[in-house]
DNA sequence: CGTTATTAGTTAACATATAAACTATCTCTT
DNA sequence: AAGAGATAGTTTATATGTTAACTAATAACG
């Protein structure tokens, strides 16, 4: 009956309609790509937010980065990141100091030992990236980009960069 | 420069391929999605991990579920699985007996409680998923789960349900 | 049979995640 | 300038997730 996906089945009480089907096919692809990808970040050790992290700091270094903007820009609540900093800094791969103009605020920076470490990850990751995707050809990797960053663009989303 | 993808950019130093585009929107749609659905889910008093298990437990109802066969078919490790059968049992959503025959195992059952809530939350499931996908078409979304698919079929799965 | 292996499940230690309540600091209003 | 309110960050309590170390029961075989 069902001309594709035989793997495995939705054998539930609720329709299967197209919708569901993109749904449980990302969710699914999200998992694989994870595990493939949490024992590459591991090899350098790092979780992989404590990676998405480092990077979004290094991105983002020369500018003053309070830990909210953080929080926004990694789309995680405020107490885990002063939880996940605390460990990083504790490895010394980032740095907070608190701006002396509004004393609430802590600037965080990452050290030149993060900066180091996340080129030793990326010199590894597009191997990784290429391992994670095969399967699809390049055209397909592009149609599958632009459908999802079409999906992403109906979620308005709230916390950005700019302002 | 960029034709698509004005939302945000990657501005790294390792290099921007289609794979790294594809994994990238991968990870970022399946955030998304994570924060739509999941206060859906709370506002039955569930987690999504605990949504799946019961999903999970439903579909397997009838055969005699062990927890190692729960925790590979949600790819979650046997302590976890342990865990969070504990409070889905204290909330009487599921039962545990142990296997007269070999009292290693336990075998775990979806509760009527647990199943006729697991009906509620599927009455509200297709408008939560529509919405979700909203900015593809149903042509759209028949070929983002094509794709997906695909990449999952070159991820040689080794947990399986048969065997 | 009895020692050894393996297997199912749990516990412990730790990382990530949230919401809610708290502290410290700044801003705004009068 | 004083008090009300807002803001940045932390702490607390709880849920999810991992690996490693443990318990209890079965299986293997000598």
């Amino acid at each position: 009956m069902s001309k594709e996906s035989k793997t495995w089945d939705l054998a539930d009480e609720f329709p299967d309609t197209p919708a569901r089907r993109a749904v449980v096919s990302v969710v699914r692809g999200f998992g694989a790509i994870a595990r493939r990808m949490s024992p590459h970040y591991a090899r350098f050790g790092l979780t992989p937010p404590q990676f998405q992290m480092l990077t979004v700091l290094n991105r983002l270094s020369g500018e003053q980065v309070t830990q909210r903007r953080l929080g926004r820009e990694l789309y995680v609540s405020f107490p885990n990141v002063t939880v996940m900093l605390s460990r990083l800094e504790q490895a010394n791969l980032i740095e907070r100091k608190i701006n002396v103009v509004d004393r609430r605020e802590r600037f965080v920076s990452i050290t030149r030992k993060g900066r180091s470490l996340l080129r030793k990850v990326w010199k590894e990751q597009p191997a990784q990236l290429e391992c994670v995707m095969t399967g699809l050809d390049d055209s397909e990797r592009r149609q599958l980009a632009r459908l999802m960053n079409k999906m992403l663009a109906s979620h308005t989303r709230p916390s950005n960069e700019e302002v």
